[in-house]
DNA sequence: ATGAAAGCGCTAACAA
DNA sequence: TTGTTAGCGCTTTCAT
């Protein structure tokens, strides 16, 4: 223990607002009134106060006002990875929407790992925060009694479906049709998809099976057959993924004109693989890929991709939290949805 | 108010220990005892208070524990900006070794700002976090009285020499002296460095500075000439810097053998800009950048750069923080140097 | 080995 | 308009 009692005043104490009222002569709840600006205060108070704070050099103790008002004014957000670009630009966003909203935010990381996600989520019965923004990569529906509880909670993604917790999501099927519509469009007919499923998972709950979903709606519209040879397979959806399916599709010797990749990252690991054979974006082949991160614009050629308007995605959630930490419970488990769109540049230009 | 108080059986109470503590007929001081893991206590009474624990589903309230113990077991992270990968590598880093220690971590962004950096320095005597690693860009060794204060703090960089808190920094100046000397020994002659200061700056504060030094250091070593022309200054140091770089030397007609962009992302946007104007990469221009992201592997053509090792970085600011945070106050301005380290890729292989 | 009780610093109901 | 006071839930002496 760090404070000293009345009786030591050789210590250099910590200043409450006990010394502050004795400072300014008047009581702790108006020095309580003073800091929470409530109105009805003379000004001859007021100032008293505000001369009685500065010369004390007065701070509060927040660990005391969250014990007594039941809230810590702190979010935790939980993402699988921070390296993973997409998710280092997703929580700059949340920290923004938080901080205008005056929210701090503990970022958790949870290394793709299932177990990590749920003792994430166990643990905030212990709230040091006083909600959590969840993006799970591991979890899946059959999870989603582990969410039971009341503490307010936001879902990310779909991975979590049948949880009973907002979810906020985009229309992944959209935006990889809408890709895959381009691609078409350009005169593309044989589109590889980079870190897709050959088999349709009908309980279409990750990211992966809606992606690839939209992809076949688009071949089917455009009366394009679906060739399962054109889809590879990536365990995680890293750039490094992306290189090694570019070689799998050289070394197949399939023919292919496009590569639709999942995501920006996978996408930067084909260019760089199809490079290496040789090949040329989009001359040769276009790239397509699904995230729009910063940095895609200066890829080498600069990607185009499908931007999911991630802080839109971050103002939902930061939004759908708050309401649920002001309401004081867990919010209905209803789906938010953000808007997405197509980015044109070098990898694949606009026809 | 969310409790209940004890007339009002009705509504759904939050546990406290008073209830385990009934519940096992035992005194909330046995309960505290168990869940601090205090010794002598015999093992009825552990059965009976792991047995109402169980049963009352209790979960400890951080708040009042917080209040008690005078510690949160947060540590606050603030770094410029997530989106710069460097920072989200970085942050990734400190939430791994702050986890390992029992640690969450706040993390701020303070969006290069220098009021948000001084506004986070400010807010830390109102600590919710126990500690403050910080990652000043806009402020400098002028601003080192703002860090006056005995809470627990780290610096990371060299911008706050001066400040009265413990600084890890990686040795710049070896950096960009061992990138220089790579170029020079592959043959190069007309170094171009990008994001350097043409003019030095005695102060030698900033990466900015101190990186020119080094690679001053190493051309006149090797007895070439420094010439301010191929100094291209920027703004910031994002990939977009970078390729207006390219521009600039491309247009102002200037040899150049070698591009030293004095960040990873510069370096991206040099090397997507060098193309643009049809010039091959290592063949005509040899690329060299600092930070060694991750993505820098699989770049077009793949990156060779300055390791800065940034887990080391990452360790020995938390075990900093960590120390004074045991120790109870500021530790002494010392200095902790992590390692650093050439990384040869294809944008310009080892000779 | 176990329990009683005194606060940690603050907020908010209620009094004045 | 300002002050008094009762806790928030926990940890920690100090008794027993």
């Amino acid at each position: 223990m760090r404070q000293n009692t009345a009786k030591n005043d050789a210590v250099k104490s910590t200043v409450t607002m006990v010394d502050v009222a004795r400072e300014a002569g008047v009581s702790v709840a108006s020095v309580s009134n003073y800091l929470n600006k409530r109105p009805y205060m003379s000004d001859q108070l007021r100032r008293r106060i505000a001369k009685a704070l500065e010369e004390t050099g007065y701070q509060v103790n927040i660990s005391a006002r969250n014990l007594r008002s039941g809230r810590t004014r702190l979010l935790k957000l939980a993402v699988p990875n921070l390296r993973q670009l997409y998710f280092a630009e997703l929580a700059e966003d949340v920290l923004t929407e938080a901080r205008k909203r005056g929210y701090g935010v503990i970022v958790e990381s949870t290394t793709n790992d299932r177990d990590r996600e749920i003792a994430t989520i166990r643990s905030m019965g212990e709230h040091a925060a006083d909600g959590l923004i969840i993006s799970p990569l591991a979890l899946g529906s059959s999870d989603a009694a582990l969410l039971d509880g009341d503490f307010p909670m936001v879902v990310l993604g779909e991975s979590m479906f049948g949880a009973r917790a907002p979810h906020v999501m985009i229309s992944n099927r959209v935006g990889a049709y809408l890709a895959t519509q381009h691609l078409i469009e350009a005169g593309c007919r044989r589109i590889a998809v980079v870190g897709g499923l050959k088999e349709p998972d009908h309980a279409m709950t990750t990211s992966r099976a809606i992606r690839t979903r939209g992809y076949r709606d688009a071949l089917y519209e455009a009366g394009l057959p679906f060739d399962p040879d054109l889809v590879i397979e990536t365990e995680e959806w890293t750039s490094f993924d992306g290189s090694a399916a570019a070689s799998t599709l050289m070394d197949s010797n399939l023919q292919f004109d496009a590569v639709f990749a999942l995501n920006d990252l996978m996408a930067w690991g084909v260019m760089h693989g199809l490079r290496d054979f040789g090949l040329m974006v989009p001359d040769d082949v276009r790239v397509v890929g699904f995230d729009d991160l910063d940095e895609s614009r200066v890829t080498t050629p600069s990607l185009t991709t499908i931007d999911p308007h991630r802080p839109d995605i971050a103002r939902l959630a930061v939004e759908s939290i708050i309401a649920q930490i002001e309401a004081g419970s867990r919010g209905a488990g209803d789906t938010l949805v953000a808007p997405i769109s197509l980015v044109c540049r070098e990898s694949s230009p606009a026809v």
